[in-house]
DNA sequence: CACCCCATTGATATCGTTGTCAAAGAACAT
DNA sequence: ATGTTCTTTGACAACGATATCAATGGGGTG
């Protein structure tokens, strides 16, 4: 019992035609039959059947979500923005995990996009660094919208962070903290985040004058176990460093996990900093100092965008770089 | 230039509606037919297009996830098992955060079921534990399959753990590691799991010969905060214990923060155990002994035992409980 | 006034399935 | 042989929207 628009057309006295009109927001639509059909929509609760409209029209309605294996907390920020952005937008969302390093990926994802006759992809990290992966998407004229991209393309549709200049800014903030002996732990080495933050790190130090040390600085993946080894590795060598900026927080719990079974006190013995500001940053004790960035703002832009384009509203919404905030917290101590 | 049931009707020689009942598995069709006709799908690759089937059955092919609040990793848990339990069924899933306190709960759901069309929804605490709630959806011929029901009605579909044992099992490990004053943090008061488990460790002090004291039994919600505010307060007391089992890691995470926050160590000061395994169990340092629940594959079940109801072969997949496994840690010491 | 143009509107075909119903043929009983 | 029932099949309508294209009418131009 349903209300269609045949029911609106008679309520309006209008073509079935003219209500799609309106509701398509068409233009060469007399002011006073568009406000004449908008009353009836109202008035009878019309809403557009999405299986008749995406039959005729060819399309879905639906974005996908592409990721590979990030941390679940990131994962349900980047969810939660994308849910938000298509309220009331009519468009959905499907969340497809997938692997990067198969050499099935292309083909895979691109007969995913064509089964589901999905509208545009919202890509993740480490997938938005795969410059062979989103060119295969242009070739097959599939529309993307790139959370964290390695380069910005003022053609593609993206949202950015400012990563260089967060790492850069912690990096100093720990060296006016009285630290001059640093280590630092790099990330995911296929995600450009990896590269952004370790080179706003060298550069801060640097241009305090300090000397760079590789025995304090450690390849990781972003994961617990990865930043747990890095410290352990760390904490054999000669001499140990007062502060270690990890370019994740799960990683920076692991070195704390590692430095505690050692013996070592943070921040007493050892500083320490993370960065994305999850849930485990506050969850352990000290807390961590790190950097916050408004992951679910980001998404929702990343989605908004991308339906933007289709809506033919690309003007009004566009490609962003958003701004992280840093949070001291007692990790971090002063000499 | 997607192929449809008329190409394949053409290359299989057999009218339309025979090969909609061929992909439809219907009964009355010659085996020869339709061997026939699936040689004919599998050759052009043929796959049905949601939409049609959709506007014309009336069905959306979509399950919804409701959720109100749940951690993080938890909520990533469930949506991967059911997702997992989707692929290749040609369901999809939606996911709808809700509040469950909201006095428009009721009809804002069922709103969203018909605007959506959903063909089933896939029910979490702590709105499994609402009767009324269910209630509703079934005055309204709205199908559900639940996660962890308050009361295993027969009738209804639904997936369950068994919390009290684990909590009892869990308990006596305590108690077999030597402890007699063990506390207890109690879950989210709206959600079962909650009472069960504070059932089992009730029972199993018992048994053991342990008289409970109310004074280290404290009210939580399955939050961090509450955790670490529930062992500001214990610490606070003239005397204190030397175990507590937190109803969930969160909850112990807090309990831990608050403990070295008072320059007491786990486990030598106190021993903590927590419930689930999410990540932040073996993220700190000492880990946690807890419990862990199949999420993944509860969830998932959840989904395959609605969708069978739907594709009529409830006869196969039924209701079930399944078991957790105790995970012993470090954070537990031997008195 | 005749003409054309453009904005507005509607009649009808169409998207790719499933539902309805009737027809054809096989199988069985009388 | 005839009638009855059951299995198998197909022709055609229908789901609820959008696309195409033609019709209508008001306004401007010469």
């Amino acid at each position: 019992m349903a209300v269609t628009i045949k029911d609106v057309s008679k309520d309006a006295v209008v073509s079935i035609k003219t209500v799609s009109r309106v509701i398509n927001n068409e233009a060469n639509v007399a002011e006073a039959t568009k406000k004449k059909v908008l009353a009836s929509v109202k008035k009878l609760g019309f809403k557009p059947n999405k299986s008749a409209q995406s039959l005729r029209s060819k399309k879905s309605y639906m974005l996908a979500l592409l990721y590979d294996n990030p941390n679940k907390s990131y994962l349900a920020d980047v969810q939660s923005g994308i849910f938000n952005a298509c309220k009331n937008t009519g468009y959905n969302l499907v969340i497809q995990e997938c692997d990067y390093k198969s050499n099935k990926l292309k083909t895979d994802i691109i007969k995913f996009v064509e089964d589901f006759k999905i509208d545009g992809l919202i890509v993740t990290p480490p997938l938005s660094d795969m410059e062979d992966f989103l060119k295969e998407l242009e070739d097959h004229q599939v529309d993307y919208s790139i959370i964290a991209p390695s380069t910005m393309n003022p053609e593609s549709l993206y949202v950015s962070s400012n990563d260089y200049e967060a790492a850069y800014a912690l990096t100093s903030e720990i060296i006016k903290h009285g630290h001059k002996d640093i280590g630092f732990i790099k990330g995911h080495p296929k995600h450009s985040a990896s590269h952004m933050r370790f080179n706003g790190y060298l550069d801060a130090i640097k241009n305090h004058g300090i000397k760079r040390n590789d025995q304090w600085i450690k390849q990781g993946n972003f994961s617990f176990k990865s930043g747990f080894d890095a410290g352990v590795d760390i904490f054999h060598s000669a001499k140990i460093p007062t502060a270690i900026f990890a370019s994740n927080d799960s990683m920076a719990a692991g070195i704390m996990k590692s430095a505690q079974m050692k013996g070592m006190q943070v921040p007493q013995d050892l500083s320490l900093a993370g960065f994305d500001d999850s849930p485990i940053a506050h969850q352990i004790w000290p807390a961590l100092t790190t950097v916050k960035q408004p992951v679910e703002k980001m998404a929702a832009h990343a989605a908004k965008i991308l339906i933007a384009r289709f809506d033919g509203l690309a003007e009004k919404t566009k490609s962003k770089e958003f701004k992280s905030e840093l949070i001291v917290r007692e990790s971090l101590k002063s000499l």
